[in-house]
DNA sequence: GTCTATACTGAGATAGAC
DNA sequence: GTCTATCTCAGTATAGAC
């Protein structure tokens, strides 16, 4: 993602920078377990192992915190996105990519959409550089939309836009979280049955 | 649903009875909107337009409230299930229960999931009445759902309890808030698609 | 049973020593 | 920059008058 790195840092500046990292990694699977509301900073201290206070240094808010770790999560699924093989059609480019997607979930990432609170969604709304990588990545999954239609693996009479909310929404998909906690199917059969469910249905082909 | 109500009540009885309607109704609302946690006892008390300490002359507590509401909602949607013709084929009848509850969600009713918050989800698992009344209303789903692949029209690697879940998640899909707000569809178009989609998939039919 | 006023608590954020 | 200790405030819940 980031080409233009400056030549040299100090070991403070790297550990500086070490640091941030596992706040932004604890973060995230704090967030992916218990939800914003429920994650306390003293919880992220506590996994970090390092005093709440310290977390301010770091970042200003609770909110601020978050919306790091969102558009951390966000850069790395446009970096998936475009490891994703560029001469497979549209409609498997977006199948690799929900896959990809449900698999960090699955592995306790936060979902892509903060749409399990309000609270820190509206913070979003407002934060510019979440809403700038957001309609980045948007974009770009916007245009396989559009090449998966011209390619005619799309049910025609789903707009876009239904369709690219629909695929952000399965990554906040409570079903993950229910089949997880049931125990009875493995990751990798949730997400075959998630992505199967997504893109044919959960209705048996009828022979027209 | 109540077939044993008792033959008489007094004039206060029914004033209270009201009242508690009213609270329920006003919580439904705040919790559709808001979410558990940014909606707070002063809130609701401002919308039924009551002093926050008589709310809890009504309901012991925030959760208790909130629980009330789930199993109103649960039970009304067994009844909305009961109400769907018993003649149509399983399919058919899943299809119009999700209709039903999708057009409550976008009427601003709560869904059916509390997936938006984690300490509520906690607390509704502990408490009885919910629980029950979602365990029957899942037994009534789960039957139509064997009858429905009894009839072949069901994935047949698609697991019954990923289909259930999948039904249920649908509600507190946020694809609907997120094209409620951006205001280029209407409720019934969003509900169309939501419906075909969660039944035949994203993707066009393959001529197999 | 409804109101006003208040106690209590959890959690976000800050101050100041080191 | 990190720590401990503290401030502040929102919000749940309760007390007490009527």
């Amino acid at each position: 993602m980031n080409l233009a790195s400056p030549p040299r840092k100090s070991f403070r500046e790297t550990q500086f920078e070490l640091r941030e990292e596992a706040i932004l990694d604890a973060t995230n699977r704090l967030l992916g377990n218990k939800g914003y509301e429920a994650m306390s900073m003293d919880d992220i201290a506590a996994e970090v192992g390092i005093a709440k206070g310290s977390l301010y240094k770091h970042f200003e808010s609770k909110e601020a915190l978050a919306a790091a770790v969102m558009v951390r999560l966000l850069a790395q699924t446009d970096d998936a996105l475009a490891a994703v093989p560029a001469h497979l059609p549209g409609i498997k480019r977006l199948e690799g990519l929900l896959r990809w997607t449900l698999s960090q979930r699955l592995g306790g990432s936060v979902p892509h959409l903060p749409s399990t609170s309000p609270s820190l969604q509206n913070s979003l709304l407002a934060n510019r550089a979440y809403m700038d990588t957001l309609m980045a990545l948007s974009e770009r999954i916007g245009e396989l939309i559009q090449r998966a239609r011209a390619e005619g693996s799309l049910q025609p009479h789903l707009r876009d836009e239904f369709v690219l909310y629909t695929l952000y929404a399965r990554t906040c998909d409570p079903t993950l979280d229910f089949l997880k906690a049931s125990g009875s199917m493995s990751d990798a059969e949730i997400v075959d049955q998630m992505v199967s469910a997504c893109f044919h249905g959960l209705a048996a082909p009828t022979a027209a």
